[in-house]
DNA sequence: TTAGTTTTGTAACCTTTGTTACATATTTTA
DNA sequence: TAAAATATGTAACAAAGGTTACAAAACTAA
């Protein structure tokens, strides 16, 4: 039930009548994977708080080509949505659904009124703007410092670490979508990395070999 | 004086009796450029507000080799510090002064108090992370989806708006280590834009053509 | 089971970026 | 002014990553 789960999420952080509050006015939406959440340039009038499964935050380029930045996981909210109160109400993100996932939508006026009335809500804002810059500084990491071989391998891990589980069922064009490169490269790293007993690769599979 | 600049910079979004706060709880602080005005690591115990000047924001690899991130002008604060009220309280990121700058630093016990307490300052730093992490954003596209040479340009023009001059006074090794790149390459790029008519180059500066 | 589709492997080649090494030009300092 | 220090130019080569083309393997559906 939707209310068990927003306490088991979000009861840390945010006030019992918050909680209520948000029952009542957020409303519930199921995702399947690789639905669209919400698109770039798209008008945000909802602030999503995730209960399940993972949601892809990704950028796009002039000619369409996307980039990872990071993962949503339950228990938080994408910050992109929540700087819309002020200025520009459009998405820069594409927010893409990478299992099923449930989530609640929260009308931005509420977040307005929270905002200032609420201080669990402030809290809980803060603290996401943090984990989102420190993602942010991460993705950035990745990018400028890290080899192609090294970008693999950790978004391998991480999406290993995000799912629990050691075998990760993905093909290499989505891969190399993700890490904005082409799907020869990914392959041609994936062999290397598995002749460094890195990994083990399957059809649309990819074990990681933790040891 | 003080309380004229921070009027003129921040008395859009602050109210009257906030400002005087500021005055009476901030300290006034001057850097020369070049000066680490916080380093990667340190305890971050005051919020800056940027009075006068320009601050690099860098962040820096294992090997020492830094990538500038963005810049904050007058009129900003750098939203790193504000995330330290919340979990760590270690700054991510370097901020070198890249000219003379003038700054008010506040106390993080104020910063808190103020945020559950004052609207006007809520909105300030819901205005500052939405600035922020559109540059965020636009850092991750420019290492992600520009070419170097196309970078480079980005990046002299940026600097040319900053400083409100067409000339640029720079060399070659400081652009390499914003970049994260070498100074060959960038000598070598920066011949070739020049060729191009796109830059007049001199010893230690650099002219954009805007035409 | 066969034909078509999807996914992966790989070779050959190209472009971009990084590295090393050294030359030249300009400025500073003794 | 000569010597040293700093800044830039450039060649030659190496390495990483991107592109094209095609083959082979694995799965799907008729």
């Amino acid at each position: 039930m939707t209310k068990e789960i927003l306490y088991q999420k979000f009861g840390y952080i945010l006030d019992d009548s918050l909680i209520n509050e948000i029952i009542n006015v957020g409303v519930f939406k199921s995702f399947s994977k690789d639905d669209i959440i919400i698109d770039i340039n798209q008008p945000m009038l909802y602030i999503p708080l995730l209960l399940k499964g993972h949601i892809k935050i990704l950028r796009e380029d002039n000619e369409g080509n996307e980039l990872l930045i990071y993962f949503l996981e339950a228990g938080e909210t994408c910050t992109m949505s929540l700087t819309c109160c002020m200025g520009t109400s459009k998405s820069k993100i594409r927010a893409v659904a990478e299992q099923d996932s449930d989530l609640i939508m929260i009308p931005v006026q509420k977040m307005k009124e929270w905002f200032h009335g609420n201080e669990s809500w402030r809290n809980f804002i803060l603290e996401s703007y943090q984990i989102r810059f420190d993602e942010m500084l991460d993705a950035i990491d990745s990018i400028a410092f890290l080899k192609m071989d090294e970008r693999l391998l950790k978004y391998l891990v991480n999406k290993s670490i995000l799912n629990e589980s050691d075998t990760i069922l993905v093909k290499h064009q989505e891969i190399a979508e993700d890490l904005h490169t082409s799907r020869v490269v990914i392959s041609r790293l994936l062999k290397q990395l598995e002749n460094e007993k890195k990994i083990k690769l399957g059809r649309n599979k990819i074990e990681v070999i933790t040891s």
